[in-house]
RNA sequence: GGUCCCGUCGUCUAGUGGCCUAGGACGCCGCCCUCUCAAGGCGGUAACGCCGGUUCAAAUCCGGUCGGGACUGCCA
């Protein structure tokens, strides 16, 4: 097997989603794990839908998710430009001898009246694909159309018979009958390139030899195929390039052969889209899953090593992975799951690391300034031990330990309501008065809150609730003892005296 | 409608004719532990779409059937 070049080439509308990492991923597996070069080409053909804002977006969260790049935007290489809008010349020369060559021919219908054509086709329950009406047309009649000021799409010519087989790495062998496939438009009305092209260029131009996509390109493939015979034929791309001052195709480049990858799908089982929320990788990442998480669990979506093994580094899996474990069946994007390993990989970082990672989502919040203080930098990491066994997130340690950041506590309404009443007075005024002069770590203090609850005739709950919620505003937060020795004795001491002489003067309002 | 793809617990999957009274993980339920929330420990729930066939033996092979999905664009 030659060196695997492999390519992920999104279109850059919107932000890149679950299922475009995922694509992006398998062949970045392939290519780091065979010794092949993995490029990166943004597909901005349609310049209606394609914005830089998208293309930033897309290189930030490649790279957030570690995916580096061989070729491509800002590192360059030797095949470039790799953006399809910078390459329309090459495009448009492809084109021209295709015409030339008889391979594809001009046709002249306006959008309307295709719209129209597939309305009817429908109706009368015939395939919907283009007919052909304009495959035959002759010179009077181009000249006619021409002078009614309608500007030609550029069509390839499908066989009209025989089949095409190609054996898809991950399905097997898969084949088409060229019948069922329509004439396709290669070059709009207005003179820029349509995917087929772009794409089918690139990949022989850039030496591409494997292409690991969606499902969704599954019944493309065939037009992909028909494309690089002509491409190829009579050296027709080949002058292009170098007509055009292109480097000439790697020496020992050949057509690409295909992985078909099975769809992802959202719980009500329909391909995932910003209808199911959160499917930007960016989302992803402010909701504090960890890149390495990601990358674990996107490999987990649609492959597998065996029958127990689920946890990988991203090392492991760049040996590991192959095509030939990737399943068939579309595969549901499990949040819970995600979840589950994201809390499992958290739960394996060391304080130091926990902290840091935890940091930017503090200073996102406003609780941290950036930098953040020595000080509180300290206290971040005497957290982190009791944060890492609640939190399956990064993004989950904001709420639970705010109260720390802040000067005033934020009281909970509920968790007023719930503790602070009945006996929480007597409670909150022994316990400053113990916490006053208690030595100041966790085993203490629990003691302390021990003999308390002995004392009062309560359990330790009842004892303990009520700091809770004086200290941190909220009934849940990490380990009181251990929380309370985090933060000065003067805090901990004046919040618990303050909540009482609150409580004592306005039961219910604290 | 046509073409193609797919069909194992709720979910992701293991499974390539006997190791399968179908394994793992997530989820869910119960119990234990417990200062809240978690975490952890223990236990449990739950699947081969259906019908035929081949075979001593089928989740695995074959045929059919049903169901789901993708594509069928001057989007990619």
């Amino acid at each position: 097997m030659p060196a695997p070049r492999v390519r992920f080439c999104p279109a850059p509308s919107g932000w890149l989603h679950v299922g475009g990492a995922r694509t992006a991923l398998y062949n970045w597996l392939h290519a780091r794990g065979n010794g092949g070069a993995f490029v990166f080409r943004i597909e901005d053909t349609d310049a209606a839908r394609a914005t830089d804002e998208s293309m930033r977006g897309m290189v930030a969260s490649l790279r957030f998710l570690g995916l580096d790049w061989d070729e491509g935007p800002e590192v360059g290489g030797p095949h470039g430009p790799y953006r399809q809008s910078e390459r329309g010349d090459l495009y448009a020369a492809v084109t021209a001898k295709l015409l030339q060559a008889g391979a594809v021919y001009d046709a002249y219908e306006t959008a309307e009246e295709l719209a129209a054509q597939r309305a009817e086709a429908e109706r009368e329950r015939r395939p919907p694909g283009y007919a052909g009406g304009h495959r035959g047309l002759t010179d009077e009649q181009r000249e006619a159309f021409r002078r009614e000021g309608r500007r030609p799409v550029l069509r390839v010519r499908t066989p009209d018979e025989g089949s095409v087989t190609f054996d898809d790495a991950v399905r097997g062998p898969v084949t088409f009958e060229w019948s069922s496939i329509a004439d396709f438009v290669i070059e709009r009305a207005d003179g820029t390139h349509t995917y087929f092209l772009a794409n089918a260029v690139d990949d022989l131009a850039m030496g591409i030899n494997f292409i690991a996509r969606g499902e969704d390109l599954l019944s493309a493939t065939p037009r992909q195929l028909l494309l690089y015979t002509l491409l190829l034929r009579d050296g027709v791309l080949d002058d292009a390039l170098a007509d055009n001052g292109y480097p000439a195709r790697p020496a020992d480049a050949v057509p690409p052969a295909f992985a078909h990858l099975p769809l992802l799908v959202g719980e009500d089982r329909k391909p995932l889209s910003k209808r199911h929320g959160s499917v930007a990788v960016d989302e992803f990442r402010r909701q504090g899953f960890l890149p390495e998480v990601l990358v674990n669990f996107l490999a987990l979506c649609g492959w597998s090593y065996d029958a127990t093994t689920e946890r990988f580094t991203v090392d492991e899996l760049v040996e590991r992975f192959s095509f030939d474990r990737v399943g068939r069946n579309p595969a549901l994007f499990d949040t819970a799951k995600l979840r589950s390993l994201n809390g499992d990989r958290i739960k394996e970082l060391t304080d130091a690391e926990l902290a840091e990672r935890l940091q930017p989502y503090l200073v996102e919040a406003g609780l941290l300034s950036n930098p953040a203080t020595p000080a509180d930098q300290a206290l971040l990491l005497g957290f982190a031990p009791l944060l890492r066994e609640r939190i399956q997130t990064l993004a989950e340690a904001v709420p639970l330990i705010a109260f720390a950041f802040r000067d005033e506590v934020t009281y909970d309404d509920r968790a007023v309501a719930k503790h602070l009443k009945d006996r929480a007075g007597e409670v909150l005024d022994r316990a400053a008065g113990a916490l006053a002069d208690v030595a100041w770590d966790g085993d203490a203090i629990l003691a302390t809150f021990r003999a308390l609850a002995a004392e009062l005739g309560v359990g330790l709950g009842k004892a303990m609730q009520p700091v809770r919620v004086a200290v941190t505003g909220t009934d849940v937060s990490p380990p009181l003892p251990e929380t309370l020795a985090l933060l000065d004795r003067a805090t901990v001491v004046g919040r618990v005296r303050s909540a009482g002489a609150r409580l004592a003067q306005a039961p219910d309002t604290v």
